[in-house]
DNA sequence: TTTTCGACTGAAAAATCTTTTTAGTCGAAA
DNA sequence: TTTCGACTAAAAAGATTTTTCAGTCGAAAA
C-alpha cells in the first residue's frame, strides 16, 4: 500500500470515513451514469472536495471503480450466503444459490440500468464486476460441495469435478439467461434451474 | 425467387454450375479474409467474371455470405450426424453430440483464422454461422431425445425440458470453452462433457 | 432470351485534422 | 497531514474531406 499508514487511531479514523465517503458517492454516481461519464471532479464535488484530494485517498479512478464494485459483489454475497445457510440439505443449498444468484445480479444489472443488450457493450462494468464476484463465488461454492461430500449427500466424484459440474450449470444458465432476454420469456429460467440442480445432483448421486 | 427461371434443363445445370463456382470462391476468400475484407469484385475476379455478373445469381453480398456459412455448417451436420447415428444409446448419442460439436465447430473457427479473442468481434460471422446452426442442431438433438423417450431411456420428462436442460449444457459448455481457452487449459474440456452427459441423463432417469 | 459488363450512384467507412475533455502530476499552501 | 490550483499529456469527440464499395441500370454480347 502506498497510503500514508496510520500511527494514530484518531487519523485512521479520519481517513477511512473520508475514503468511505468517496465510495459513497461513486457509487451513486456510477449506479446513475455509468463508468465513462462520471469523471472524478463529479465525485470529488460530491464530497465537497477538489479533484486533486481524491487521489490522497486513491491512486487511480479504476481504483474507486474496483472498490465500488467490490462493495456491490459484496452486497450480492451475503443475500447468497444467508440464502444458502438457510438451506438444509446441499441440493437445497445449491438451488437456492443458483437462484439468488440469478435474481441478485438482475437487481444489480436493473440498478445500474443495464438491459440485456448492452450488457456486452458495457464491458468495463461487467468485467469489474465478474473478476470480484468470481472469486468469491468459488469460496462459497465449494463450501456448499465440501458441505455436501461430508453428508454423503455428494456421490464418489472429486470436489473438483462438482465443481466443474457446477460451472457449466451456472454457465448454462447464464446462456439461457441471455438467450430468454431475447425472447423476453424469462419463465422458463427458474423452473429450469431447480430441474437442472435436482438432475445433477441425482445423477452426481448415481 | 427472383432468378430466371430455368425452362430448359441444360440452362439450369449451366447456372447451377455457375451459382456454386461463386460459392466456391468466396468460401476460399471468406476463410482466408473474413466478411468485411472481401469485395464482390475479388469474388468476381476469382471466378473470371465482373461483379455485375454476380447479381444476375445472387441478389446480395449477404445472401452469397449467408450461402457459405449454410454450407459450412452443412459440413459440420453431417459429420454430427453421421457421428450420433454409430452411437447406439441416447446417453452414448448425446455425448458424441457434444463432443463432436465442440470439436467441429472449433474447427471451422481455427479455419477462419478465429481465435478466442477475435470471437466476439467477429459478430457478423457468429451470428450469421449460429443462424444457420442453430435450426438444424435442434432439429438433431430433438431426434436423439425423441429416441430416448420411445426407448424409456430418458425418464419422465417432457421432451420440451429434456431439450431445456441439454441448451443449458451446451451453453455451459462454450460457456466453460471460452473460459478454458482464455487459461489455455482445454483438458478439462471434454471429460467434462462425459460427465455432465452422464449426470444429466441419471438425472433424468430418477 | 440468357448472360455479361462498364459506367454510375449514394451511403457508409476511412483517413485527416482540429478541438475538447479529463486522468493523473506537482509543488505550494492550509 | 490534508487540500487544492495550475499544469500536462493523451485520448476522446467533432468536423471535414476522401475513398471504398454494395448495389443499380441500360446497353451489348452470346
Amino acid at each position: 500500500m502506498s497510503y500514508p499508514t496510520a500511527t494514530l487511531l484518531a487519523s485512521a479514523t479520519k481517513e477511512d470515513a473520508l475514503r468511505e465517503s468517496v465510495i459513497v458517492a461513486a457509487q451513486r454516481l456510477f449506479q446513475h451514469y455509468g463508468l465513462a461519464k462520471v469523471t472524478l471532479e463529479d465525485i470529488a464535488k460530491a464530497i465537497g472536495k477538489g479533484k486533486s484530494t481524491l487521489y490522497y485517498y486513491y491512486k487511480s479512478k479504476e481504483e474507486i471503480f474496483t472498490a465500488v464494485m467490490d462493495r456491490e459483489i459484496g452486497e450480492v454475497m451475503v443475500e447468497m450466503a444467508q440464502a444458502v445457510e438457510s438451506a438444509t440439505t446441499a441440493e437445497e443449498k445449491l438451488c437456492v444459490f443458483s437462484l439468488t444468484k440469478l435474481r441478485a445480479l438482475r437487481k444489480k444489472l436493473a440498478l445500474y440500468g443495464i438491459v440485456c443488450k448492452e450488457v456486452n457493450s458495457q464491458a468495463e462494468f461487467t468485467c469489474a464486476m465478474r473478476q470480484s464476484y468470481m472469486k468469491r463465488e468459488s469460496v462459497l461454492l465449494r463450501g456448499i460441495l465440501r458441505f455436501g461430500i461430508e453428508t454423503g449427500e455428494l456421490g464418489r466424484l472429486s470436489p473438483t469435478d462438482v465443481e466443474a459440474l457446477v460451472f457449466v450449470m451456472l454457465s448454462g444458465l447464464h446462456g439461457m439467461e441471455l438467450e430468454m432476454m431475447g425472447n423476453n420469456n424469462f419463465e422458463m429460467l427458474e423452473p429450469a434451474v431447480g430441474i437442472l440442480t435436482r438432475s445433477l445432483i441425482h445423477g452426481l448421486k448415481s
